[in-house]
Formats: C-alpha cells, structure tokens, sequence
DNA sequence: TTCTTACCTCTTTTT
DNA sequence: GAGGTAAGAA
C-alpha cells in the first residue's frame, strides 16, 4: 500500500515514532517538533497500515481546542470522519464514558455538570448546612481542597484527618458536598474523571471490554496528565499496553492542577519495554528565538533535559520594551501591529500573551481605541453569564427536578416571592429528610406548614414548571428554549432592566436560542441521551470557546496558559514584571518559580518570526498601583539576543482616558456612523473623542470627550458632529 | 420581600 | 476593579 501520503512529509525520528511497533511509546517531543503530527499520523498509520479499526483508537488531550484541532486533522488525513474513533479531553471522554455507563456509575441518566461556579454554590451550601461560618471556611478554599483531593483519587473516607481539626472540618464539608451532589445528580469536573475511573475499575466486565476494544492509547500533552489520568491511561491500556504518549517536561504548566510531570519518568517504570524517541529539530522558530528558550530553560534544575535547534536561520533580534505604564505598552505593541498590517500582513498572525485575564483589559482599550479588531480567548464564556445560566437551570428543572443547584437559582429568579425566609424552611425539610428541595416543596405543601403567600408563591413556581415541562414535550430544542425563556418571565424580568447590560443580557438570551438551532451531535454510542441533555452537557464542558466572528482578521489575546499548542508569526507577551511574571505568589513558595518559568518558556516558543517582550513600570491592577522591575526572566534570556528599545519621551496625552468601554460594544451595530476612537468636532463643545455609542436610528446617540467640557452623551440626529481627520 | 447602597474580600493559570 | 454579601430603606 500506498504510505507516502501519511509518511512524506516527517523527518527521521517522527517517522520512528509514527512505524514504531506495538507497544509503549513515549515521545518526548519539544516545542515546534512536530508533535500533533506525529500523533495524528501515528492514527494515520495504525488505521491504514496497520488496520486497526477506528473503534479500537482512543486519542486524548487537554483543551477542547487541541482536542477538535486533533480531529481535524486525523478526519483530513484519513480523508473521512472518524466515526467510532474515541478523540477529545479526558473529561469529554469520561464523560462519553458515564453516560453510557450511568447504572455502573451510579448516576441518574440525566446528571448535570456542574462548573466552578455551580461547584461553588453547593459547596457554599453544604457549608451553610453544616452550620458553618463563612469567614472562617470560604467555600473557594473548600471547592480547592476538593479539587485536590479528588485529584488525587480520594474520597473523604480515605483522608487521614491526623487529629488535625481543620482536616476533619474539611473532610465533614467534602462529605456534604458529595452526598449533595448525588442527590442533586450533579457531577463536577474533577468528579468526572473520579467516577469514570473508579466505575472502569470497580466493573470487571466493563473494563474487560474496554481494554479489549481499545487497542491504542494515544495522548498528547503528557507531562499535564494528573494522577487520576494517569491511573485512567493504566487501566485502559491493560497488559498489552499499547500507549503512544507525547510530551515535554519543560511545558509542564498546569501542575497547579494536579498534574503531575513526574508522569513522564514513571512511564518507563510502569511500562517496561518502553521505547523512548526524542525530537528536537524545531520547525516553528528562527534561531534567536529557538536560543533564548533554551538558555532560559536552562535555568531549571528539574528536567530531563533537551535542546532544540533549527536551521531556519537565526532571524530578527527580539525586542524589549520597557513601557512607562500599561497604555504606554499598549500602544507601543499596536503601533507594531499596524507596521505588520501596512506591510501587508495580517491581524491574526499576531497574539499578544498574558500571564493573567485582567491584563487583557488595558490592550483592548486601546486596541478598541485605534480601531483594530481582536478577539480574546477565554474569559467571560458565553454559557457561563447569568442570563444563560438561569435559563439552562430552567431547562435542567424541567428535565430534572431533583436538581438542587438549578432550583436553588431560579427558584425566585424572576423574583416571585420566595425569599430566604421561605428558603430556608425547604432547605432544613430537605436536609432533615435526605431529600432534593423539590421533593421537599412537595412534602412541606402536603403538610400545610406553608403560611398563605409564601404557600401560594411556592405552590405557582412547581406549576410553573410542571407546566413548562408538559408545554415543551416534543418541542424542538430551540422552540423549547424560546418557550421557556419566555413563559417562564425570564425574559421580561431583563427587558424590564433598561440598562445597556439588560438589553446585552436579553440579546444573549436570544442568541442562545439560535445557538440551539444548531445543537452538538449525539454520538452514536449514547443512545440514552437526549439533545438536551447533549446541549447542557456541552454548555457546561465547552462554555462558548467559539466566539463569532471567526472569519474576521482579528489580533488574538490570550492567557499563557491557553497559548499552548498554538503558534503565531508575531508574538507579544505583555508584563514581563517581577511580581506579575513571575507571579508574586510563585515568588513566595519555593520551587513555584520553575513552572513560571516553563510558562515562559511556553511562551517564548509560540514566535516563529518575531517576538516582543514588555514591561510597564508602572501598572495599576485590581485597583493598585505597583512600580515594576523587569522581569528576572528577562535578565536570563541572553543579553545578544535582545534589542532593547527605549520609550519616547512625549507622554503627555491630550486627554484623560475615556470609561473603559464594554466589550459587548464592540460587535454591536453602529447607526451612529462613527467608531470608537474616532476624533469629532462640535459647534459649542469643541473638539473630542467618541468613547461610546449606543442606539439605532433616530435614538442613535454617541458618548463624546470633549477636550474642554468632558463627556457628554449627544443624540447624532441633532447634534451636527463634524468628523475630524487625524493629520 | 425586594431594592439600594455601602462595604468587604480577593484577585494566576482551566476542564 | 469586580463580585459578592450584609445591612438598611421602601
């Protein structure tokens, strides 16, 4: 058979990796060599040469993004879909897993995933039900330890409390939360991955068949798996262990969350026989970029140590610069930018990086200000705003009533009535009876221990949504949605909110009704589920990655962290401070500074023609002001490799900064005629700059900052504004 | 009971 | 700076 196609285009060692035989595998792969390929070709050859089956292939990653760019490129390669094959991140894939196997897991059939912020409320709950204080157990450091210790595989009956009294609080509220979570049918991420292995591994039967079916184990990423994963990776493998693992130590940046790198060396151990190839040559960066990534990871003592080379050429210098303030720095990346665009490159080949979200609402204040469009990656996600949130938890009441979390958020949400007086009565009724609160509405109605308003309340809300149920059967999703958002009062209780961020929230309801239009496929093995379930499921796992306007030449911002896996032409990482890059936290605790510097080294390696570092001396974040020395990561990269540019001295602005302004604006349509940033002239107010607008058509008004008078907001249709153009 | 306001804390990164 | 909470007013 023909293999040029799958082989062609890999060097020496990727194609080692892609013929290897059966067996252990473990590729440590560095950055830009290569490593989707040698995974998705890998599929390639094991289905065509090998003829394994597609059913017989599992492929597992992190981020919902590696994951659907994995597909994509298997699907292309294989030149058709990939049907039974099993490709996603190991909480897509146990997930897929618990909903065939509910019994076995011991779940309802409908289970709900709960996000952090669900997770929150019901562990706050279980705080509150234990009659705990608040202050002293916030419930984030409970969820935390939560996290952990399922991370960990643990349960709380297998905790050690040590006679330590906070252990045993922790462990009291850890037992809360779960017996609320099965009663709720509420499953959270990191019980995902629990249950799915504590189910594969209580079920001889069931991991029988799994470990016969799935022939090839194949993993991407693997230094961020944790110890559940791992153990998941294990069982499923079984004796023949056939594990095609990628990874690379220095990129280990989630050990925050569990993961374990230490993975990487156990792998030998646990499976013998192991076959280890190493990639080095990079395709992605030039030479200067390649070299200040390896001498900063030199840095750290813990790795096994590899270098990356190229011979692409050694490229231009990279560029630091040392900003007086965050605009200073904004400005200075844009007008960078716009050099790249005159040049006749793209907007989206350049991505500016950050170590935290809140960094990322300077740059879009003067990106928005110069009129480039962007898009950030991560963030406030579409399924997690409250408006969505609300409506989904009717949608979730309706198809489950038990469901504690959903009831507990809109129970009087519209308001209707039923306060934290009338409440708490349910709660301690469902508490003291091991009940769901809707079950428990039931019991305190039959017994009349209701006094008449709040009994009226409580009695028209289980109506409501008994009603809604009957009323939506055999509805298709989105006319389902439109119903409930609708007769539910959910809508009319935001339109009545005239504000700009009510109309935004109904706009968002809306949307999700045309976002349910178009619901997820139902994979074929999971004939239990509904495309309700599907749409709620894939709410909660994938909360909006795609945001609109895709096709539009956009400049990318982002996370570090979500950084990884992607590469750019132009990258900028922003706030090379010490105390923000590295972190002041990592500072703090030993042993923390590597990971940042992994992070950065992550970072330095997403460039493949130029890179741009910088710093603001002085920044103001969460409301602070902080004076900044250069990042000591900085001081690592080799001092021949940087060009270091100096700020102009002009830095007076014409003007005070204008409100920082939504990003809901952005896309909206704009009858104004005029964009943001944009210089006006006014008969009496003189000259300034339109900081805002909002309305259509004859309401159409704009938010001006006027040079002399400060902000006014103007009704375009009377105010005669004169564009200025800027010389 | 609901709405409004003042105050408080917590700020890394993601499924 | 934002989000959440607690306290007070309608």
């Amino acid at each position: 058979m023909d293999v040029s196609h799958i082989l062609d285009s890999l060097n020496t060692e990727q194609r080692e990796a892609v013929t290897a035989e059966p067996g252990p595998l473990l590729i440590q792969a560095g950055a830009g060599s290569g490593k989707t390929r040698v995974l998705t070709h890998r599929i390639a050859w094991l289905n065509q040469v090998e003829n394994v089956s597609p059913f017989g292939i599992l492929a597992v990653t992190f981020t919902n993004k590696a994951a659907g760019e994995m597909r994509a490129r298997v699907e292309e390669l294989l030149g058709s879909p990939i049907g039974p094959m099993w490709v996603g991140t190991f909480h897509g894939l146990s997930h897929r897993f618990l909903r065939m196997h509910w019994k076995e897991a011991k779940l309802p059939q409908t289970f709900q995933i709960l996000d952090s912020e669900d997770q929150r409320r019901l562990v706050q709950r279980a705080i509150r039900g234990l009659a705990l204080d608040e202050t002293q157990w916030p419930p984030r450091n409970a969820m935390w330890y939560i996290n952990n210790k399922k991370d960990e595989g643990l349960r709380p009956q297998h905790i050690r409390d040590d006679d330590d009294p906070t252990e045993q609080q922790m462990i009291r509220i850890y037992q809360a939360y779960e017996n609320a979570c099965q009663l709720a049918g509420a499953v959270d991420f990191a019980e995902l991955l629990l249950r799915s292995l504590e189910t594969l591994r209580d079920n001889d039967e069931l991991l029988q068949h799994y470990q016969n079916r799935f022939q090839h184990l194949l993993v991407d990423e693997f230094q961020d798996t944790n110890s559940i994963q791992y153990a998941w990776l294990q069982l499923l493998a079984g004796e023949k262990g056939n594990v095609f693992a990628v990874g690379d130590d220095d990129q280990s940046i989630y050990g925050w969350r569990g993961a374990k790198v230490e993975n990487i060396l156990n792998f030998e151990h646990d499976f013998p026989a192991t076959k280890v190839i190493r990639l080095e040559r990079n395709y992605r960066s030039t030479g200067n970029i390649l070299n200040a990534a390896n001498a900063l990871i030199e840095y750290n003592e813990d790795r096994l140590g590899k270098n990356l080379w190229t011979d692409i050429g050694d490229g231009d210098l990279i560029t630091f610069y040392s900003a007086h303030n965050e605009g200073d720095e904004a400005r200075f990346i844009i007008e960078r930018i716009m050099e790249h665009v005159h040049l006749g490159g793209a907007r989206a080949e350049a991505a500016i990086l950050y170590r935290s979200n809140a960094q990322s609402r300077a740059i879009e204040e003067e990106l928005i200000r110069s009129g480039i469009p962007y898009r950030v990656y991560g963030g406030l996600r579409f399924f997690e705003r409250m408006e969505i949130k609300d409506a989904l938890a009717y949608l979730r009441l309706i198809s489950l009533s038990d469901d504690d979390v959903s009831f507990e958020r809109v129970v009087n949400q519209p308001p209707r009535g039923i306060g934290d007086k009338t409440l708490s009565q349910i709660r301690t009724v469902a508490t003291d009876a091991n009940v769901s609160l809707w079950h428990a509405c039931a019991e305190i109605l039959t017994a009349n221990a209701l006094k008449g308003r709040a009994s009226t309340a409580v009695t028209a809300f289980m109506k409501l949504i008994m009603q809604l149920r009957k009323e939506t059967e055999g509805m298709s999703l989105d006319q389902m949605i439109s119903h409930v958002i609708e007769h539910s009062g959910l809508l009319a209780h935001y339109k009545k909110d005239r504000t700009e961020k009510g109309e935004a929230r109904v706009e968002n309801l809306q949307e999700l009704v045309g976002a349910a239009m178009d619901p997820p496929d139902l994979p074929e093995d999971m004939p239990d589920m509904t495309v309700l379930d599907a749409f709620l499921s894939n709410a909660a796992l994938e909360a909006g990655e795609r945001q609109g306007d895709e096709w539009e030449d956009c400049v990318q911002l982002m996370t570090l962290h979500s950084a990884k896996g992607l590469e750019f032409p132009m990258v900028f990482m922003t706030g090379m401070e010490q105390g923000l890059f590295p972190s002041k936290r990592s500072i703090e605790e030993s042993g923390k500074v590597e990971e940042e510097r992994r992070l950065c080294y992550v970072g330095i390696t997403r460039a493949e023609k130029k890179l741009y570092l910088s710093m603001a001396e002085h920044r103001r974040l969460y409301g602070r002001d902080h004076f900044n020395t250069a990042s000591k990561f900085i001081s690592e990269i080799p001092a021949e490799l940087l060009q270091e540019i100096r700020p102009r001295m002009h830095v007076t602005r014409p003007m005070a900064a204008p409100p920082a302004i939504k990003r809901s604006k952005i896309r909206e349509d704009n009858s104004t005629g005029l964009t943001v940033g944009q210089r006006v002239k006014h008969s009496k107010f003189g000259e300034g700059v339109v900081t805002d607008y909002e309305g259509q058509g004859s309401h159409a008004r704009v938010y001006v900052n006027f040079e002399e008078v400060g902000s006014k907001w103007l009704v375009m249709a009377y105010a005669n504004l004169e564009v200025m153009h800027i010389a």
